[in-house]
DNA sequence: GAAGTTACGTTATAATATAACATTATGTCG
DNA sequence: CGACATAATGTTATATTATAACGTAACTTC
């Protein structure tokens, strides 16, 4: 627990990425394929592109990566949306509130109560396992049913520090 | 630190409302007295118009709550999200991410790290007091020097679970 | 291959937030 | 006081984020 974990701050080190990708893409495949989901060409293009790098995406920034890649077609803000919306309730992405931003998940079905490291300076965002708990303890204490966590802190990363600032 | 938090819970709780209201709204003007600000009708009345519950409210519904108050003048948006500015940079309120709205302080000038029970049924928020610590702590210990954490955590209270569903 | 279901496409619009600039109020100092 | 600087407010327009509503296409099952 005190020790740093390996895949709490992915994003901050570096890493074989084009792996890293095929890796998460092949993950989000077996999910599907376990749940009996369809990972149809859409919900795989914009996974794809949030895949492409650690970093979070609004849902418009989706949309014109998709309108570039898409020849003549215009494709419209719902279709992003949807697609979205399928990842987020298969864990393959998370939301980042606080940004209203999208990023893919480092350990895609692990129904993980994500919590974010997000850097102001780099804007890099790590994905954290579940440190706490104190909190969620907190919460059963007053008898409160835990459905949903969002925890994203800000500030700014050990990398950024040292470049001064 | 298990033992029930007496400010914990308090939008979950029977108080004497309107002594609240009076309490924070005094501790505000004290808190802009002491740093030498101005809490200037407009931003009162921002306020006071989150201070009349213990809800969150969008900038709109601030916003028309102020059209209603006001009698002919047409109050547009900047108006509200400049008052909102001042409030959450001093503290005297909280943005709820997930909700894209704002909360009175129920511990004004604390400088707090405040964390939310958010009720999807009745939709009340409980501020609670900085619990945790290991997820700061988490945080510390891979060098990320922490600004901002956004804690926000979503399900059903005691009281609304007891209520069937 | 018809019927039911799921996903996609399209159009319009809702909801949230800010940029840019004009005006008014407040404070400061000679 | 009166000129200046500063801070707060007001105004207009527009940007950004998200969804409703409805139609079409694709897949699934029998
Ligand atoms: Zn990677
Ligand atoms: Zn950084
Ligand atoms: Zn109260
Ligand atoms: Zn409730």
């Amino acid at each position: 627990m005190s020790r740093e974990n390996k895949s709490s701050n992915i994003a901050f080190r570096k890493h074989d990425h084009r792996r890293c990708q095929r890796q998460l893409l092949s993950a989000a495949r077996q999910v599907c394929e376990t749940r009996k989901l369809r990972l149809t060409s859409r919900r795989r293009q914009v996974l794809e592109i949030l895949l492409a790098s650690h970093q979070p995406l609004g849902a418009y920034d989706i949309l014109a990566e998709l309108n570039r890649a898409a020849d003549a077609e215009r494709i419209a803000p719902p279709i992003v949306y949807r697609a979205l919306e399928f990842l987020l309730v298969e864990g393959l992405i998370h939301r980042i509130e606080s940004r209203n931003a999208f990023i893919s998940c480092v350990h895609p079905g692990h129904q993980c109560a994500a919590q974010f490291l997000i850097c102001r300076d780099c804007e890099q965002v790590a994905e954290i396992e579940n440190g706490d708990s104190g909190l969620l303890a907190q919460a059963d204490n007053i008898g409160f049913a835990v459905d949903h966590a969002v925890v994203e802190i800000t500030g700014v990363c050990a990398q950024c520090q040292k470049h001064g600032e």
